[in-house]
DNA sequence: TTCGTCATGTAATGGGTTACATGATTAC
DNA sequence: GTAATCATGTAACCCATTACATGACGAA
């Protein structure tokens, strides 16, 4: 087992779920939509989807369509799609609904919440609740080194402890706006058309709740 | 040049630079007063010690003390004690002192701030100035690409950009508030006359800004 | 024709972690 | 005497980056 675990290998599944695409392309999703936690470059993207394809998750589609293009843009010749086969996407599955002690983390919860769109509720609740309860032993931690070490530290330093934890408590007031947006409902004010895409994913969940938003101020 | 640069480095300098330590006890202060925004392992920090002996910033002083101890928590016999040498202490200068491109980054930033007790006020300046247009960077670039992509996005993937660009406006404002303390408060500068080599610092800012928060990366 | 973007990859390196191995000292 | 913590280290690996190498295609 190569345990090629990790975000790289998740966002890639999350992405190739809603449709196939080349590396290039899927570099860019990445970046963009899930990028504004991270960046990834070709470097690790391509062996990755090496040892994707290996383990049965997704397989190659070399599309080596050499017909003069229709339109300009749409028609850009494409080397090799990569696709998510039925055992990736139970992999994939698998991974959102694990609940490993760092599931929690940073950039793995980021990832997972990514692609709330495509996932059930009950799991989505899991992941917010576990996120939450993370960042709450951790202003402990901060809290208990702080009382420590209050009389020792010189005020930048106080500051940037501060400041910290501030960020960590405006997450929790975040996510307990989310919990409590998604334990009240439904709404569902999913724009997601479900069209085309011979993908039947059934697996579902109706909803796509509009989580809570804060004026910023 | 083994470029062994990065963050580990830098704060054991700084750490130092405060007094000698060995090595578990800089691993316990870096993950305590700067370890709010990261935690190093024995894995990383003696090898990074070893070069830094070789490099001539430290020096291994075998604290042997095979006396009684006099004070049961004072007296404890440590082994291996750095100590910052001229070189190293010059070396942290020029480090604090530097400009390179990625010295804006989340971690190089609060790796410095927490050494902003023994740095110049113009060098404070800059590094935070600094890190607000990297800031300013990247709100322009999650901007642009949300007005690229607002429409094909789930709720819950733009609630996470909504989120994400939140918590660096926060950011930004944050640093204004430490801008504009500086500017006014004037001095305390720490003189950097040093003309001794009597490390007496005491750098004291009443700094009052009631700052508010930073982003999950 | 040259430049920018699309597109795919590899080798070397980086900066760190985990797990392991060892042993002294203190607290119970 | 045994467990916790102090204290130092090494080897194997992990996940990613950088820099490089290659090449097709469209637009200026």
């Amino acid at each position: 087992m190569s345990k090629r675990s990790g975000i790289l290998e998740f966002a890639v599944l999350g992405l190739l779920r809603e449709s196939p695409m080349h590396g290039y392309e899927l570099r860019k999703r990445l970046n963009t939509s899930l990028g504004v936690f991270r960046a990834f470059s070709y470097g690790s993207l391509y062996p990755c989807l090496k040892t994707l394809v290996i383990q049965g998750w997704l397989i190659e589609e070399s599309v080596v369509d050499s017909d003069p293009p229709a339109t300009p843009l749409a028609g850009r010749r494409a080397k090799i799609v990569y696709r998510l086969t039925a055992a990736g996407k139970e992999h994939f599955e698998e991974l959102l609904a694990h609940s490993g002690p760092d599931a929690w983390e940073d950039e793995h919860f980021a990832a997972r919440f990514a692609f709330f769109g495509q996932t059930s509720k009950d799991v989505r609740m899991r992941v917010l609740e576990g996120r939450r309860s993370r960042l709450e032993e951790r202003l402990e931690k901060m809290r208990a080194s702080l009382v420590r070490t209050r009389e020792r530290l010189d005020d930048y330093t106080l500051e940037l402890q501060r400041h910290g934890m501030e960020s960590v408590e405006r997450e929790v007031r975040w996510l307990n706006e989310l919990i409590e947006t998604e334990r009240a409902g439904r709404s569902t004010t999913r724009p997601e058309s479900e069209h085309a895409e011979q993908d039947t994913h059934d697996n579902n969940q109706e909803n796509g709740g509009r989580p809570e938003n804060r004026g910023t101020a």
